[in-house]
DNA sequence: AAAATAGTGTCTGTAAGACAATATAAC
DNA sequence: GTTATATTGTCTTACAGACACTATTTT
């Protein structure tokens, strides 16, 4: 047997321990001061070869007149996921999206009036289902590969300061995108139902904000399984048309 | 300019915008009811070529009995980070290991007895550390790869159950552990600060749960950058020893 | 010497990068 | 025909897997 008791006493009785004690032995949890907890969601979408995020102008203090992320709290009966999609359809009238958690940030200063915990989800946007909705801005990204960072927000020729810490959010959310990019079909929500191979690369280079080569990404994602055939063809090109493929969603092995 | 602000009156104002116009305005945000926040910590070891998770026994009710993780309450000063270093120090006498922060769990029920977040954070120890605790249980992952889902913890020959919703964030634990393997060096936080190669193959498989090429896995690992020479072997072997390497640092490029 | 694992060298298959050649649309 | 991109084919290079062989320690 490994499992062992005695290890406790190892330490003394720690604020923890004790904070616990009360809480197990069912007294009233209510007597600890509880954050508040929002949900933030990063909307991405592609707008003319950039990423670009939807984000609300800010009309009251603190940060009044700055661009933040479209939120709100987390009610007591519904789950952080269900928050994060009221989100999308109540800002952004849209439902059935790509919607992923991305990480909480819980620095006891990111807001200055009071603490307030922030679980940040990232949803994606096909750019022509973006293209109906407006309040997007392109995103430029101050750093390469996965270093990570903050991420600055375009206003036609400036960037705008961000409320909060979304700025780190937003940094975050765009790391992850590249991270997963390479191995997993996350990239497809990006894109239309029907897509050209060249579609499926630009948005390739746009997210890693760098190029990659034609012959061997083609090769890679026709071996992959995650396409189907249209059958289809672009029309109104001022060349040779490309055909048309639709993202297969795997079936289980 | 793409930017706009008319695409508010698209929708009709909703509960998110109410609330959010209240709170920004500067109302009193306490009106507002807010779950509690804990966080959990998945301290991860290797036990006997098993993954092993440092757990406690409730004393308690709900779930009395029962493994669970080692958790706290956040404090309204503390970042979440801090609270999870926090339950390291105070429940296993650690300081200064890994420490990620892994998912946010709230789903309403997941505590019987009110709404309880668990912001849930990863600790990696090497053996010979863990090996001075105790408490440690053996896993068994009933999934491949990256699948994921709930993990089994062991007590000698049967499984025990977990309290909460433990088994899921034990599982999504593992499934982190097992993706940023390949591509980051976080496995080096399961060794002693000497190893060798096959100590590092090793690893490997039990954290994949699968053989890795020996071949490849020295090529790869020494042309990696992520090893140092030190110089020495390992001494009391029954056959030819084998060199010692350590975790080299990256330094900036 | 026997046993056991460490470590090296070489061959093969696969996939990526590079480049050339051909195909097909609009104009 | 010209222009521009699509699509196919081939060559080279890098690396993983497989396997054979040598090295070094304890017993």
């Amino acid at each position: 047997m490994r499992s062992a008791s005695k290890a406790a006493a190892k330490f003394p009785k720690s604020d923890v321990e004790i904070q616990d004690a009360a809480f197990l032995a069912g007294y009233d949890v209510s007597r600890f001061e509880r954050p508040s907890v929002a949900v933030d969601v990063v909307v991405l979408t592609l707008l003319d070869d950039r990423l670009a995020a939807l984000l609300i102008e800010r009309d009251a203090a603190p940060f009044r007149g700055r661009l933040s992320l479209p939120g709100t709290f987390v009610r007591m009966d519904e789950s952080l996921e269900a928050a994060a999609a009221r989100v999308l359809l109540d800002k952004a009238g849209l439902a059935k999206v790509f919607l992923e958690q991305l990480y909480t940030f819980g620095s006891p200063a990111r807001d200055p009036r009071t603490r307030v915990l922030s679980v940040a989800y990232v949803a994606l946007i096909a750019p022509d289902v973006a293209a109906e909705l407006e309040r997007f801005h392109p995103l430029e990204i101050p750093w390469e590969g996965e270093t990570g960072g903050p991420v600055r927000v375009l206003d036609g020729e400036r960037t705008r300061p961000l409320a909060f810490d979304h700025d780190d959010i937003l940094g975050m959310a765009v790391k992850r995108l590249r991270g997963k990019l390479d191995y997993t079909p996350i990239g497809f929500q990006l894109l239309p139902t029907e897509f050209t191979l060249l579609m499926l690369q630009r948005l390739h280079e746009t997210v890693l904000a760098r190029p990659v080569n034609k012959d061997s990404f083609r090769r890679r994602m026709l071996a992959s399984g995650d396409l189907e055939s249209t059958g289809t063809r672009e029309t109104d090109t001022a060349h040779r048309p490309a055909e048309l493929y639709r993202f297969a969603r795997r079936s289980a092995v």
